[in-house]
DNA sequence: ATTTACTGAGTAACCGCTCAGTCAGGGTAT
DNA sequence: ATACCCTGACTGAGCGGTTACTCAGTAAAT
């Protein structure tokens, strides 16, 4: 079931030195990805950017593509992590679901950015690393399966097993669109009030 | 406000030839894109489709972005064209959002490789051209902002001014991620499943 | 004879990727 | 200490291939 995540063979043996090489590719391709895309974007200003020749480059990646994977992958780890420290234990379930939509929607709107990339460029990744790269977004939203889940059991959250996995989707949906749909939204609320109102949306379906 | 769409130049003279040849166009352009995506997908490949050479295709387009932008511009005339077969008078505005949602369900079902593509493509058309089917994106959410401002005004509906357009926003997202989430949501849900489970989301926070 | 639509080989530019070669550091034989 | 060689990271000109777009020419209709 859980695909592990494909590692990109490199020419150098030392292993701290392709991880340090690595975050400067990654930091690197990200800026630009962002600006002008990953097909308009060439190899040679990855290289460039990184800070050495496109010969390097390819001592540590296999194709362009391993570069969006490296990408991808690095967000979405990234994502992990703030969300990590933001799902915490609180007094009630719906307690936890609150902070963690807030806290979810306040991750989304700092990486708005990467969040954005993901959803345009995943689609040039090979079949393989993309299916590993939307088992990852599905991770995500298993955070939220979690907590739903739990206030189905602690009876705290009025919903039924087979309307988990929609809701937990529509939790992270309702979110991403705050990046997907700026062009409509970030003009007309703050954060906070999107927050609020997707939050009462949610809630409202909840608890009865 | 309401800005008109950029016509595209063409150097051949008959208007209904115009019109005619670039049908073809588009009908192999969206065939292909849907299959390769836009960058992998070369002019000549579109031509050929088309029924005519390189030469040809470039009489009626300035640009291979020109094809993309006629694409979108074209999806988004049939979406609203159905979305007009679909939203009309019931005997009240909840019976209207009811059907409209559900309408649009099905709409989204149906187009759901072209509403894909819109969403995976639209980066790649230069500034003008994408500001007018962003706009045109939001002509479809202003559909259902109408159902829900006149709910509103008889009192059928429990919302206020401020929320309208994002609400409007949230039913258009929460339709067209059956499409960008269908690697998660078409193997769990069938599209009656779904449009249930959202419709009960969008009502029960509408209806006191 | 002129206009109009169409053709497709050709062009200039670009891009992903390679590979012959450089160079610094360190081990080793003398 | 010196001379020599080896290893491993790095370099960038260059290769092979592709692509968006053009234009000189054809054919048919008026």
């Amino acid at each position: 079931m859980n695909q592990k995540r494909k590692a990109i063979p490199s020419m150098v043996k030392d292993p701290m030195l392709i991880q340090r090489r690595r975050e400067q590719i990654i930091e690197a391709a990200v800026e630009l990805f962002i600006s002008k895309g990953f097909h308009k974007t060439t190899t040679r200003e990855i290289s460039q950017s990184s800070g050495f020749s496109i010969g390097t480059l390819y001592e540590y990646i296999e194709s362009k593509e391993d570069v969006l994977y490296l990408v991808c992958d690095d967000i979405h780890r990234k994502m992990e992590e703030r969300l990590r420290e933001i799902i915490v234990e609180e007094a009630t379930t719906v307690h936890m679901l609150r902070s963690a939509i807030s806290g979810f929607m306040r991750v989304i709107d700092e990486m708005q950015d990467r969040v954005l990339l993901i959803y345009q460029e995943i689609k040039s990744l090979p079949k393989e690393q993309m299916t590993y790269v939307l088992q990852k977004e599905q991770e995500i939203t298993g955070y939220f399966e979690e907590i739903l889940r739990r206030g189905m059991e602690d009876g705290s959250l009025h919903i039924d097993e087979k309307s988990i996995f929609l809701m937990a989707h529509n939790i992270v949906v309702l979110g991403e669109m705050w990046t997907f749909r700026r062009w409509a939204l970030q003009k007309k609320y703050t954060l906070e009030q999107y927050t609020e109102i997707q939050t009462s949306l949610i809630l409202r379906e909840l608890i009865p």
